[in-house]
This record gives structure tokens, C-alpha cells and sequence, in this order.
DNA sequence: ACCTTTCTGCAACTGGGTTGCATTAACTTT
DNA sequence: AAAGTTAATGCAACCCAGTTGCAGAAAGGT
């Protein structure tokens, strides 16, 4: 079970992410695939790709998954709770490297953080 | 343009938010609601309190939206950038008080970050 | 070439949320 | 209180992201 052979489409969304920088929705990444590739297919390969630990997910802002590869973390220990940041200028959304200290509060027990931060990228600041 | 009518259903949803310390999804206010009641009807109610200051909305962990009655914040200057709880036991989600402090990055400027937090609650913690 | 396993496309479906429109209920005016 | 105005509601249809079951097409192994 699960031996995962390299098909083209595999590939293809391998060298999406590869060019992209930053994170892509689902449907970015069907839009990326030549006509006639599935919507299901590019669910798949996402979720595989996930499981295998290449890409990590997260959900923005606006509540649409977002599949990012996570240059930082070395595939074997992976820690998803780096945050995430949008452009309000260009949209575009990238993982912010380097952990997020949890943050304490009073009577309760954090294990866990998702952080999603708006603003300017460096990109559209210095334009 | 906006008179904002005292109806039946606007107490009810209200009501709701005041029973429940936490946040609700639409599909919860509804559940609450008399049978009958169209979940359209909810979802607008639950669109002008937004709009009116008397609640806010986030998004949770995995996507949904959240409506919450915010007792810290009074209505004129609502902020809504405190970080939002769920514990992993009891699964309810609260708005945790008080401000979060926005975190610095180099290069970029953040205007609002979006904070989900997971973890164990006061009650459960003790239980 | 044959067999097995994985991958893919398709179509149908789920769930959250929205929209247009006709009807009903709430408030005003006279 | 009756009539008129405006907001609230129900309904049905729809949109979009994501999922599922199944049959057929590729990959890989022997």
C-alpha cells in the first residue's frame, strides 16, 4: 500500500511548487495542470504529497486550504506551527520560516498554534 | 436603509450568544432555532449583528466560520485581532481576552494577524 | 505477454454559504 | 384602526471547495 510511482502528473505538481515560492490552493494548482487533469486527481496528489511530508496545509484567512513546501523544515521533522502571511497588496501568501513561540495564557493549556498575519511583503513595500 | 427591527428571530439569536460563553457556527445558531426557521434567515441575522459590532466572526482550525459575542471589547472600537481558543477535549471554542501582541518580522509589515490556538481548557484540565 | 497494483477520470454528492424573488411581518403615517 | 412603507423571512436554486465510489487506464513486476 502506497508505494507511489512517479507519474507526469506527479511531477508536474512537484515543478509547481517548485517555481512557486509560495503557498497555492488546490484549484491554483489544477489551473497550473494541462487541461483535461482532474480536479479529484489534484486533490490526491495533494494529500499524498501531504501525508509523504513534502507539503504542509494550512487554512488562510479567507477559509481555502492552502498547500505550501516548507523549505525550512527537513521532511523528517516537520512542524507545521510556523506562521503564515498574506500580501494585502499582491495576495500572495508565503510560510514565514522559523518557529512561533506558543504563546502563554492564564488557566489553559496551549499545544498547539495556527497563525495567519496580513500586511505588506517586503515586494510591495520597497515598490 | 438599516433600521435593524426587534423580531422574533433577532432575540433568539441573541439569546444564543448569551447562553453560550463561546462561538457558534451558523449551522449551531440554527440548531438552536425554532423548527421552521430558514437557515438563510440566520445567516443574514448573523451578517448585520457582524455588521452592527454586536459580534464577530473568525475563522476556525478547519475552515468554518465562527460567530462570537465579544464581552471584553465594547462596541464602538471592536478589535478583533485576540486569539481564539478551542480545547481539544470539550471541543468548545472561546475568544480568549485581552489583546495578542503582533509579532515582528524582518522585511514585512503586519497589520493584523489571525490567531487560532488548540489545547486544553480550564474544566477539562481539572477534570 | 500477463498479472497486480496504483493512478486517473467521471459523475454524483456533501456542506457551508449566497442570491433573487415573492411573501409576510413590523413600524409609520394619517 | 386602516393604509402605506420598509425590513425580515422562506424558498428554491445556485456557487464553490472538497469528497466518494467505481470503472478504466497506466506502471511496475514476473
Amino acid at each position: 500500500m502506497g508505494v507511489l510511482r512517479k507519474t507526469k502528473n506527479l511531477e508536474r505538481v512537484l515543478a509547481a511548487f517548485a517555481d512557486e515560492g509560495g503557498a497555492l490552493t488546490a484549484k491554483a494548482v489544477l489551473d497550473l495542470m494541462p487541461s483535461g487533469v482532474n480536479k479529484t486527481t489534484v486533490y490526491r496528489l495533494l494529500e499524498r504529497l501531504k501525508d509523504d511530508g513534502v507539503l504542509h496545509s494550512f487554512i488562510s484567512g479567507d477559509g481555502v486550504v492552502h498547500y505550501a513546501k516548507c523549505h525550512a523544515c527537513p521532511n523528517s521533522a516537520h512542524v507545521h506551527s510556523h506562521p503564515h502571511f498574506q500580501c494585502e497588496s499582491c495576495h500572495e501568501i508565503t510560510c514565514l520560516e522559523g518557529e512561533f513561540p506558543l504563546p502563554e495564557w492564564q488557566g489553559i493549556r496551549i499545544s498547539e498554534a495556527q497563525i495567519f498575519l496580513k500586511g505588506q511583503c517586503m515586494n510591495c513595500l520597497s515598490a
